[in-house]
DNA sequence: GATATAATCTTAACACTGCTAAGATTAAGG
DNA sequence: CCTTAATCTTAGCAGTGTTAAGATTATATC
């Protein structure tokens, strides 16, 4: 008997997995159909029974990263009660969760033609943040502005995710804002970067 | 004498520019460098006497544009007198100049690992809207703050030229806010974004 | 349980890509 | 004018996405 069965068994999942890999540690852009296939132990060729084309599989990809940034958009959301910062928690949250997965940031957001209007997390967050502002703004300002102000705040925390995305903005940020450099430290550094957005987020009256 | 002599003249520059248009046209994602030769009349290998290779073609294609975004950025601010209205144009100014080139955006900020700390016209937007920030908040704020408005700034700047860089919302937009759709009128397009990224900056206080 | 069918995988091949080495052609400078 | 450097072509390598043909195995049906 050789190495491996002649039928996998689970090779769909281990290519989505080890393409989630693949792109965690060194982006989308070299990655290869060929290389998961062979690192998976299959023939180059295997993938395209469970995958129409690179595209339909990277888009399964991206399917799962939603899913997790939703997930953890979610949780904030739920373990949040106290109403007066649940848009600071989102933010948090949003950003932090990019920040942590840089490469997953461009993959998903550059890199595909997601569909905006019904792309779960931006719902979400918009409908949250809808929320908060209509009990915040109770009736003092129009529906108008009510949106605007909406937008505003998500076009700001998709922003400072992005910045966070990148290493050298965050080097230059703490450097900027003094603090204690921990630099090995993840957890640190993370709650770092958790404390940067909170300031800043508080820093305009949204 | 055949179509063209041996030595092209112009080859590094054609190249260029065809890469400009072809990026502007149809993303970067489809873009060979062997396309291009054949498109400027020229052997496929002839390209790299003139770029070490792709990347480093790809990069002065982006101080290409960088440049021209720049420029865009710095007419704005010398054509407007208005103190008070100074970091308004600049956001709008940015957001349409992505507006109009979408392929622009994704290109720049995502296919390539820019040096986000020396990026001119980051740090110019940053400068100019640090100073007007000081004017406003002369002395009632601290430098600390300062810092985090012009960041919170930015960053809502730059999230919404990525998503008006989006035609899908772009419709989505325009549907929500009710103004006339003037579809195909792209001047007119152009100024309705205009009015919607200034309601949505001056919707929050900064 | 045998057999037909469908799913999964391999091998081989095609067209395309970035890129290089070797040599041809032309421009520039002494 | 002649040397040198710049520019281009031709061939070719290794790697890519993808497909067609056929091998192997799981699944369902009688």
């Amino acid at each position: 008997m050789s190495k491996r069965a002649y039928h996998h068994g689970n090779l769909k999942q281990e290519l989505i997995e080890r393409g989630l890999e693949f792109i965690d540690q060194n982006g989308v852009e070299s990655l290869s159909m060929r290389k998961l296939a062979i690192l998976s132990g299959v023939s180059s060729a295997a993938p395209y029974a469970h995958f129409e084309n690179k595209e339909a599989f990277l888009s399964e990809v991206q399917n799962y990263i939603t899913e997790q940034f939703t997930d953890t958009l979610q949780e904030t959301y739920e373990s949040c009660h106290d109403r007066q910062r649940v848009l600071l928690e989102l933010g948090k949250s949003y950003v932090l969760f990019f920040s942590q997965n840089p490469l997953y940031y461009s993959f998903i957001f550059s890199h595909g033609d997601i569909d905006i209007n019904n792309y779960p997390p931006f719902q979400m967050f918009k409908n949250i943040a809808g929320n908060v502002m209509n009990e915040i703004y109770d009736g003092k300002i129009g529906e108008h502005d009510i949106y605007n102000k909406t937008l505003a705040m998500w076009a700001m925390v998709h922003g400072l995710a992005q910045l966070y995305t990148l290493p050298a903005f965050r080097m230059m940020d703490s450097q900027k804002v003094e603090q204690k450099n921990l630099q090995n430290a993840s957890s640190a550094e993370i709650q770092r970067i958790d404390e940067r957005i909170e300031n800043i987020l508080s820093s305009v009256e949204i």
